[in-house]
DNA sequence: GATTTACACTAGCGCTTGCTTGGTTGACCC
DNA sequence: GGGTCAACCAAGCAAGCGCTAGTGTAAATC
């Protein structure tokens, strides 16, 4: 019937419903709604996605990958010191906030509008990047640099960044390395 | 036409509601589904509500007032101490998850789908929250028990906390108390 | 030059949505 | 014992929903 690889037109289309996804909210947006926010028809929608669930399936895909790819980058160009990664990571994430906002959001927001075959397919790669959170942490945690229990502490970071996207304006004053640095200034205590 | 004040009907019929909206979001809550969980069928639903946002509005008022009049008392009942003042702020905003969770949930998560006069309403209590929680960071960082900017701390703090909903389970082992305790240890330096 | 492919269109089906209308019931009141 | 009133119901409307069927067309492929 139609073609579901990822096409560049493919790839564009689901950069624009990611943005539409964000603004309304995956229920609220139609297929006409997308349909017209990519310049086509209703119809023509599902030439190239099986259905809507589709679509966010395919956002949050993209949002993932990319967080996912950012922050191994940040770790790859980075020493060895518990501190320096923690840093590289709290960076990394705040930048895909800059370099691909909607599609980070929708995956932070719209996970559980998911149904049951992707979401099992995109959990390996959610996985994967709170993985290697945990593993920034465990570092942390045995250097001293922060205190408390592993489970909670990685819980307590994940949740101060994920809030970012309710308030940090990537056109603000303040950097993701700024910012990167105020969250472990807060969380580490002096050495020794 | 009905009345919209606050009986004893409605409130519970807000209960029902918010207990829906949790599991299945606003937008997917049905009329119809919401009248089957209050024993009712759908046309009833409005002799007590004028629509449907009117519900969530209903639902949202509840939740913030109830965290509102936990943390006034838990700080009432607490002594200067910034430390205690602190502590008891965290460990509040973690007991109205176990007395009013799914109101509480609805407040956080289902912000955005208000309607503008009702949001405008409502955020005047949502500011008095956050008021307080300002209030004590900030005299939290006088006494130099935190440190950073007084803005991205209650940020992340704040984080941290809202972010507890989606893997807190108030049936669990640990208690409010211990787990505000964990949090406070975490963000705070030795004195001196 | 014939066939295929990618992408778009028009038209609308079957269903669900929030909400309205007009009426019934039973408890309470003077 | 007529009037009032909150609470509820049955029935259904108009609009909108996701999605499908069938067609057109220009470019690529054989």
């Amino acid at each position: 019937m139609n073609v579901m690889n990822d096409s560049p037109r493919r790839k564009e289309l689901t950069r624009q419903a990611a943005q539409l996804f964000v603004q309304e909210g995956f229920d609220r947006t139609t297929v006409r709604m997308l349909a017209q926010e990519m310049g086509i028809k209703s119809g023509s929608l599902f030439h190239h996605f099986r259905d809507k669930q589709e679509i966010l399936a395919a956002v949050i895909e993209e949002g993932t990958e990319n967080a996912l790819g950012i922050a191994r980058a940040a770790l790859d160009d980075c020493d060895s010191n518990p501190a320096s990664r923690l840093h590289a990571m709290a960076r990394a994430h705040l930048e895909t906030l800059l370099t691909d906002r909607n599609a980070h959001v929708v995956a932070l927001y719209e996970w559980r509008r998911l149904d049951a075959p992707a979401r099992a397919h995109l959990s390996h790669l959610r996985d994967a990047y709170e993985a290697l959170w945990e593993e920034v942490i465990d570092d942390a945690l045995a250097a001293g640099l922060i205190r408390g229990d592993r489970f909670l502490v990685s819980r307590f970071v994940m949740g101060a960044l994920n809030w970012t996207v309710r308030w940090y304006d990537p056109d603000g004053e303040r950097t993701p390395d700024e910012l990167a640095g105020e969250l472990v200034a807060m969380l580490t205590h002096p050495a020794g």
